[in-house]
DNA sequence: TTTTATTGATTGATCGTTCAATAAAAAATG
DNA sequence: CATTTTTTATTGAACGATCAATCAATAAAA
């Protein structure tokens, strides 16, 4: 089987392998031997393809990051108007995309998300996103809010989406996504409407 | 030292040890010989008052828990009416109360919520919180709303207290307590708004 | 023949638990 | 009041288990 060009196929499944084992057995008891065994490979090969089982757990963070990213890039740049309303709901829509709300990404992105607060890498990483979210958020708000008004309903907004999503991860079997969806346009639309008319 | 009546002495310093520990390394690098170093006693106690690390564990979770609890009640009994614009409000407050916002308590909080997926022990505590909160918005919002409407609100808010916790947890340098507080209760405005008039 | 891919046993370190020993206070005894 | 006896509190070294990392060996392509 050794052939060549193996590194990216190895690097996703032992990411994919690295999100199902913490799905079913929590970040603290995922051992790098759970994982390479799902991962149909040997203990050896994490340590060989990400300098160890941090460089895996890091590079897992980035694969949920960018899946994340793109899902809000790409039903954004669908839209055809530069409707701040449109752009609002299609973040929102992004954020509860179908790759972010499996169950196994869902306990994944919690989980370095309480581990971030100790790891500075981690950390990096959530911030940047973090501000990405909510620095997108107030830019579509300005355009019929005062800025203080603005950043406010920004904090509101992402603290209801991640609410949201917190919730669903915790109980995943009643877990209704459009419904998420639809409370946070609701929350858009109070928001908006409070600064226009005003 | 040895005397009577040292139990719920140190099982409070203990406890206390805990949440301090896991603010400080986060709950994966919490070690008995860390809490017990801390609390200034032997790491064999731990297993002489709590069985063992997982008990420590949850007896933390439950403090935690109690506290809050009390943090609601104390406010809500504090009303004289029945209005339930005040005792959302009331609740709101008793959730983001001095006690329940302290950095080592919003960590080691957000740390069992993780743990809690996959320990059922901690997940019935975690579920039996949640439910009360959720009910008990669920009634209030009742009073001026239809069914549905009420249960679709209290999701909602009760997502954006646990989402404006969680960011506070987050990034605890720049969490403004009373603008969280002010948040919410605008949403709880905005909620019974529409379902009086209409 | 060289390079890439992979294994898996070994190693070193860490951690939770146990338990026999110790110490001090409390209770019992005279 | 002085003493033994019992109970409660506490220690910390030893033990066993677990895990991440290492690396020499192997195997198949290039």
């Amino acid at each position: 089987m050794p052939k060549i060009g193996m590194e990216p196929i190895r690097r996703q499944q032992l990411i994919d392998a690295t999100m199902a084992t913490i799905d079913e057995a929590g970040l603290a008891d995922s051992t790098i031997m759970q994982i390479s065994r799902r991962a149909g490979v040997s203990a050896g090969i994490i340590s060989h393809y990400f300098g160890g089982k941090d460089g895996l757990l890091e590079a897992t963070m980035r694969h949920i990051l960018a899946d994340l990213g793109a899902s809000v890039a790409r039903r954004r740049q669908a839209l055809s108007s530069s409707d701040a309303k449109a752009h609002l709901y299609a973040i929102v829509e992004g954020n509860f995309d179908r790759s972010q709300v499996s169950q196994a990404v869902m306990k994944t992105w919690l989980a370095f998300w309480t581990t971030s607060m100790h790891k500075p890498d981690l950390q990096r990483l959530q911030r940047v996103n973090d501000r990405r979210l909510y620095s997108n958020i107030t830019y579509q708000l300005r355009k019929h809010l005062p800025p203080e008004q603005a950043r406010t309903a920004a904090r509101g907004l992402a603290a209801l989406i991640d609410g949201l999503w917190l919730r669903g991860a915790l109980s995943p079997e009643k877990f209704d996504i459009s419904n998420a969806v639809w409370l946070a346009c609701r929350y858009i639309d109070e928001q908006l409407q409070g600064g226009d008319t005003a």
